[in-house]
DNA sequence: TCTGGGGTCCTAGGACCC
DNA sequence: TCTGGGGTCCTAGGACCC
């Protein structure tokens, strides 16, 4: 917590709605709700409008359909759109300082202090954002932001949500514990539905019934991390800093179908689409992903993972496709699937990841000797042994079928899945191996005795 | 026709290693 | 008969956020 107001939440006020009434004068006025339109939809933002009907962000559209009245517009939304609109607003605040943490496309954090050049004072901010908002609307077509400013990032969110829309609100340093005990536990960053329900079971309530929690009950309760996080945030202790580049570490792609899905050639042309986009934004961030994730959702919305991680990471397409194929083909779908998703995660420089794959070298194959030559960037082309790419199935004459998990410098690892080898066992090669061949057919997995 | 899509972080158990 | 203790990696699930 700092001595002094210096932190700005800046939240744009029903952002996907405000654009598109602002691109559509006739919607001036009217309920417009922007989401998923379809049978399975959900809403993404409703218009202050729409909110009087008792439509909510994360409401499943036909419930806001059911509340809202003839009239109601029911809108896709046009991501493009609130993009330029987002880049506008956030130029602006890079205006104020060079610190900005953009926390989505509607949110953002600024470090007042950062610049040394701002009057910090309670007025002085209030003048300085007040002018922001001002500045934002005419910018924008008119759209309206709210903002909170002071100590810590938590007390400027809180802030910016208390005079929700057009509002501003500046938490005199000092008064922090008033503002927040009050209010419910809600407020706090890290408490959502569940939290809030187990607490109420002790009867906590406000942020004031929970700094009557003790540290050691709130550990046992909710965990190391979450107990201690529960414990400061009840007190409005937050050291967090306004962060200005965060790094991705997860990319997915995930689409829920109008009907569930039980039929698997359609599942693999939406898997293989969906890894197209995945792998295409791989590619776009020059990095390679080591682990890969699928995710289901059956019809009575349970919904699993299964994710496999690979010894050498990689960027391609097809290595991503074939192991999602691989972990897909594990999962029972006859019922029908209502989602199917695709991620990759465990990302690596190039270089990292030759590092990888020596280290999985199986000790009865001679590594070759290269003492530094693996952790510089490896050439363009990564694979030594042309024949054999991560991902392609192969058999072994005594060892049966399985596939290659990394290939490279005249070795070749392959992942064996058999009575002999075991599920996942994994053996290196040379790539010269006489015993070591192309697989047929490919779909070895649905032959029980390919490799006994 | 209840329940999107893209993320982050945490926990817990098992394998494995020293 | 009784069976350590960390640490790390991997996997799966859950809570949360916008």
């Amino acid at each position: 917590m700092r001595a002094r107001a210096s932190i700005l939440h800046l939240d744009l006020d029903a952002f996907f709605a405000a654009v598109e009434q602002r691109d559509k004068p006739s919607l001036r006025g009217r309920p417009v709700i922007v989401g998923g339109i379809g049978t399975r939809g959900v809403v993404s933002t409703a218009s202050y409008e729409a909110r009087a009907f008792g439509a909510r962000s994360a409401m499943p559209t036909s419930e806001a359909r059911r509340r809202c009245p003839p009239g109601t517009a029911f809108l896709h939304p046009r991501f493009q759109a609130y993009r330029a609109s987002s880049r506008v607003v956030m130029d602006l605040l890079h205006d104020l300082s060079p610190v900005v943490e953009q926390v989505s496309v509607d949110e953002a954090y600024v470090d007042l202090a950062a610049p040394g050049t701002h009057d910090l004072s309670v007025a002085g901010v209030r003048a300085l954002v007040a002018d922001l908002i001002d500045r934002i609307a005419s910018a924008t077509g008119g759209l309206t932001a709210s903002a909170g400013v002071a100590s810590s990032k938590m007390l400027a969110k809180i802030g910016s949500d208390l005079e929700k829309p057009h509002g501003l609100v500046v938490v005199e340093p000092g008064r922090e514990l008033q503002v927040i005990e009050p209010l419910s536990v809600r407020v706090l960053g890290g408490v959502g539905p569940a939290t809030a329900e187990r607490l109420k079971s002790f009867g906590v309530i406000t942020v004031a019934d929970l700094q009557r929690m003790t540290l050691p009950d709130l550990v046992s309760i909710f965990g190391e991390s979450h107990g201690h996080g529960l414990h400061r945030l009840a007190r409005a202790q937050d050291d967090r800093e306004v962060e200005v580049e965060r790094e991705t570490k997860s990319i997915s792609a995930e689409e829920t179908f109008d009907v569930d899905v039980p039929d698997r050639a359609r599942l693999d042309s939406e898997l293989a689409a969906m890894v197209t986009r995945v792998g295409g934004r791989l590619g776009q961030s020059a990095s390679f992903a080591r682990t890969v994730t699928i995710k289901v959702r059956h019809h009575d919305f349970t919904t699993h993972t299964r994710s496999a991680t690979l010894t050498h990471a990689t960027g391609e397409q097809a290595v991503v496709l074939d192991t999602a194929r691989r972990l897909l083909a594990e999962v029972d779908v006859s019922d029908g699937l209502r989602l199917l998703g695709v991620g990759v995660s465990g990302f690596t420089s190039h270089a990292q990841d030759q590092l990888a794959f020596d280290e999985v070298d199986e000790p009865d194959v001679p590594a070759t000797p290269e003492p530094s030559a693996s952790r510089e960037p490896a050439p363009e082309s990564r694979p030594s042994a042309p024949s054999w790419r991560t991902g392609h199935d192969v058999r072994h004459d005594e060892l049966g079928a399985g596939w290659v998990w990394g290939a490279g410098r005249g070795r070749v690892s392959v992942r064996f899945e058999g009575p002999r080898t075991g599920p996942g066992a994994v053996r290196t090669f040379a790539s010269d191996d006489p015993a070591l061949h192309p697989a047929d057919p490919p779909d070895w997995r649905e032959r029980p005795d390919v490799s006994g």
